[in-house]
DNA sequence: CAATTTTATTAAAACGGTTTACAAATTTTA
DNA sequence: TAAAATTTGTAAACCGTTTTAATAAAATTG
């Protein structure tokens, strides 16, 4: 009574074997009507729930993708959990979601953690760093999405991300179209994303035919602890009338430090969009990820390559909506 | 070579026998030093890593907590969730997170999931509705919080959270003391902390002295679709210059239709707390959650239960922090 | 109705670990 | 040095499920 009943009692109860059992509850058609019936109905009042545990073990298979977060409070790794969980589970798997908070040692237990769960397979928004995941992961596929290893690392596993390149550019083009003159930047100096995007600022500046200022590149890989101060010169210092952000946690800390400049008429853009920035007393020009079409993506690969280990890695890339409110 | 290593390729590697194997590797004291060197460096070069599947079958303990939320995109379970995987974690546990969306289905499927992958415990905030949470669960141990079972079910479980009724009438009253003298309300229908807010909202009417207006009422049990409509409703047609939000979702809705009625003197406070709120033009007052101290104690209590499946349920109550921004 | 084919069921062998009972080797004690 | 105690290693049992191969039962055929 007390003990999780198994198919053992099941069987028992039931009068007939452990494997008709199995079979009669796994939908196999190698079993009469009426036994599957009585089957059933003993199970369900047994409350028999099958260990999924020992099914995974026996069948070397667990129907389960590890999903690697870098930040759950980023609204962004959120969305696209929730898509991948979406399109996982459309698939008929379940997704197991593990945050990093940005930590290198949290991402290795994560993925042993993973691995000794026996995942099928993984997916990575890497915390950077050189860790070597050919290593880690073994023979279990994975696929990258958003965050990237770093490039000097090889890795045999397809990469599904937005042109960071193309965006950014987009985005300043559309602040220096809007009026801006001076245009400066505030970045992150590590991950793979925020290299792109100072790569798309650049470019940006080259089409219009304005030349780079060193003054205003010393904030383009700010360690996220100075950023204030860094609005604070780019904007006042250095006079800039455009200013292009990062990414999302940057991007509060130059609103906290906006609400204290009054600066009306500053023309702000930044990559990631959120749904409140259309409550700001400001309009900014943000880049929306096609968040569905990524999760989709993503899982989709990922289900192909453990169809067929073959199957030759890709990366691939997809385009960002610009947002501009006027 | 390609097929994962299992703890038979690591003992004939290292010469010895499975069982020393697993000795060695789970810090028995019983093994000779030089022994347990041999096989952490094999077992390292070859790339082992247990099966926990294997394990948790054979000790029947998996040292994985399941948790349900409702909804992944609200900021409010985001952090909870971090908390409870970060005090989870600190007891050497992990923690396997799902999405209800808000679906019973779902949420019937998650826990299904969860108890076949034989978690120790389970974290629910619950989606509503008339589940029969004890059948489902069996005899694993779980723990309510936020979101509670109706009231007409009985369960031998915890529950953890916030003293709504209090927290809301602090608010109403902070709203009434900041000179709003008709103070409407917009709650959701369903949910359980729906219901204590609008009993708190009730009883700081009460408290001031102010008799209850069903004119205003008719919003307090809205069902999400027609927020704005009732916004215009409360502010236009029955001129409150004060207005409770019951949730972070509602919310939304409600600044968006702010942007377009121009009342720059509404009194406007919601419950949960939100970063982003420092940025808006108008101060909001919300109740901020002790969300660190709610995960703690989630965790704390469900591992107690755990260590002794004989402890009475309980009903924890913790106080909300009202924030001003005045 | 016997022979054959088809369909249902079962017993036993996996799966990859942990644990137990026990034997062998080593050290301590008398 | 023999006996006892301790340390270390081995072999077998076990966990709950699926699967294989063998068997029993039922249905079809000649």
């Amino acid at each position: 009574m007390s003990e999780k009943p198994t198919i053992k009692d099941v069987a028992k109860a039931a009068g007939v074997s452990e494997a008709t059992v199995s079979r009669a509850l796994s939908h196999s058609p190698r079993v009469k009507r009426a036994t599957r019936q009585k089957v059933q109905e003993v199970a369900n009042r047994l409350g028999y729930r099958p260990n999924s545990l020992a099914r995974g073990i026996r069948v070397k298979q667990t129907h389960t993708l590890g999903m690697i977060i870098p930040d759950i409070l980023n609204d962004y790794f959120t969305q696209l959990t929730r898509e991948i969980e979406d399109a996982a589970g459309h698939a008929g798997y379940d997704v197991l979601i593990m945050n990093t908070d940005e930590s290198l040692v949290k991402e290795a237990h994560a993925l042993n953690l993973m691995l000794e769960k026996q995942v099928d397979g993984v997916i990575i928004a890497s915390a950077g760093g050189q860790t070597d995941y050919a290593r880690i992961l073994g023979t279990t596929p994975a696929i990258f999405v958003d965050r990237m290893p770093p490039a000097n690392i090889k890795t045999p596993y397809d990469r599904v991300i937005v042109d960071n390149v193309k965006a950014t550019c987009h985005i300043v083009s559309q602040l220096l179209a809007q009026g801006a003159t001076r245009v400066g930047i505030i970045n992150s100096a590590v991950s793979f994303t925020a290299t792109e995007r100072l790569a798309g600022y650049q470019q940006a500046l080259h089409d219009s035919g304005i030349a780079l200022d060193s003054a205003i590149e010393v904030a383009a890989r700010t360690d996220n602890s100075n950023v204030q101060q860094m609005t604070r010169q780019l904007l006042i210092n250095q006079k800039c009338d455009g200013l292009f952000v990062g990414d999302n946690t940057i991007m509060e800390e130059v609103l906290r430090k906006l609400t204290e400049l009054n600066l009306p008429h500053l023309q702000l853009g930044g990559f990631d969009d959120q749904m409140w920035f259309d409550f700001l007393p400001r309009p900014i020009v943000t880049a929306r990820q096609p968040i569905k079409q990524l999760g989709q993506t993503v899982v989709d690969r990922l289900l192909a390559h453990l169809a067929d280990p073959q199957l030759a890695p890709q990366e691939i890339r997809l385009d960002a909506q610009i947002i501009t409110r006027q």
